[in-house]
DNA sequence: TCAAATTTTGAATTGAATTCAAAATTCGCG
DNA sequence: CGCGAATTTTGAATTCAATTCAAAATTTGA
């Protein structure tokens, strides 16, 4: 009988709202701000059926940290498919993140106290895992190319293996999100323009890793060209502005 | 009179003892379990006097992150005093931050915490224009290193300030302490020798900034030697090991 | 149709951060 | 000194949100 199975939905459903439902609350009210019973009263539940999904506060966060990871993947999926050369997409993913990053500030926070181990120690192991097989094909799509350039003799990879060489780009684009986004260092330091900054310097590790074509990374109109190439041809400009 | 002085004095060293038994507290039990009470009773004393020097607990937090800033500027000075190349000494920084992360790991996790939306937006902002402060002579020492590299000729700006050069080694030796300090992260992916693959990575994005002389990043050889070098030249060894 | 099983509820509990009125101490002056 | 005002310390009481759990409601299945 379909009876189990509605049942099952439903709760997949209800689930679902109480996600959504904290994710406006972060946005309206900001994380440091977030009530376990205002979502579940936004949802017309009790605070106890919230409880049924989530065993704590911090498995709730973990999960939303997990499922917000599906947008970015989408995008990477995008960009990994895209017809370009392997370094003009190992550039992309690195646009598509600030894009990404740059339209969901919040989420961006939200990730950072998710990871921090007050959150993350708090979290059931279970959800831990499923955050970490969320936001695993981002790293995927980026192996992918990695491995691909190598294929294609567009980088040598000088005795690492793929997943070594993925390190740094990442780091790079993780550190810089984490620089820009992180309110008072920004309003010392003011960037005028962080992502095109952060583009120029991805573009130059990618030389110093000698990922070929070698690029002037200076040139910041192939940088622009790029970045709207991507985000007419791939990102659908969902996250795109001028 | 010197009595104000004197109360002045305890007063600071109370604070001192107060701090001191909360990394204690956080080294024991992780921060996680951090709580006030635990602190006013470890220095026996009632919690309304610890309220009396951080209004918050969050205060209290950043006031740690401040405080444990000083240790590792006190090696970001030594390393900008060593007599190396510019670009020695820049590798030099990343090898200090790689030790100092790598012995204080709950420091590490702390700053991350601290840097948070949810504590650092719960934090007086006096506190944490002095936790900026306190960090801010670590980005000096770079921007330092960096403004003698042009002016030497070691490296061609390409119109960039020397803040936004900065901002590429920073992030990249901030996100691989993120990645590589994430718990789970790790246990994932397992980097054999994270750090000595964070050297090899900042020395390909030297290169890729055109930071003279260029060098070989594959030469680990040389690599252990200059962290071996500064361990003992500079760092007197109290972080460093085999 | 009804009792057992399951699910939902939200008032009560818990646990820690934070407060604040009373107690203790220090200060300043005769 | 001695004493009252001012300051500091105290820790029990308060607050506030997370979490629990016994009772009520609902669903199941015979």
């Amino acid at each position: 009988m379909g009876t189990r199975e509605r049942r099952q939905r439903e709760v997949a459903e209800r689930e679902q709202r109480f996600l959504d439902a904290a994710r406006e609350l972060i946005q309206q009210d900001g994380l440091l701000n977030l009530q376990m019973s205002r979502i579940a009263e936004k949802c017309d539940y009790a605070v106890g059926t919230l409880y049924q999904h989530f065993v704590s506060k911090e498995d709730l966060l973990v999960a939303l940290a997990s499922e917000e990871a599906q947008e970015r993947v989408d995008m990477f999926v995008r960009v990994h498919r895209w017809a370009a050369s392997t370094r003009d997409r190992m550039l992309g993913f690195a646009v598509a993140d600030m894009m990404y990053v740059r339209h969901r500030p919040e989420h961006f926070r939200l990730l950072q106290f998710a990871f921090t181990e007050v959150v993350w120690g708090a979290a059931p192991a279970s959800r831990r895992q499923s955050c970490v097989e969320a936001h695993a094909p981002l790293r995927q799509a980026t192996l992918d190319v990695i491995d691909e350039a190598i294929a294609a003799g567009d980088l040598d990879p000088r005795g690492l293996p793929a997943a070594e060489i993925c390190l740094a780009p990442w780091a790079l684009a993780l550190g810089l999100h984490q620089i820009v986004h992180t309110e008072s260092l920004v309003e010392q330091h003011k960037f005028a323009d962080p992502y095109r900054l952060m583009l120029r310097h991805t573009s130059d590790l990618l030389n110093g890793l000698g990922w070929k074509p070698l690029t002037d990374s200076t040139d910041a109109a192939a940088l622009d060209a790029l970045t709207k190439g991507l985000c007419s041809e791939v990102l659908h400009d969902k996250h795109c502005q001028a």
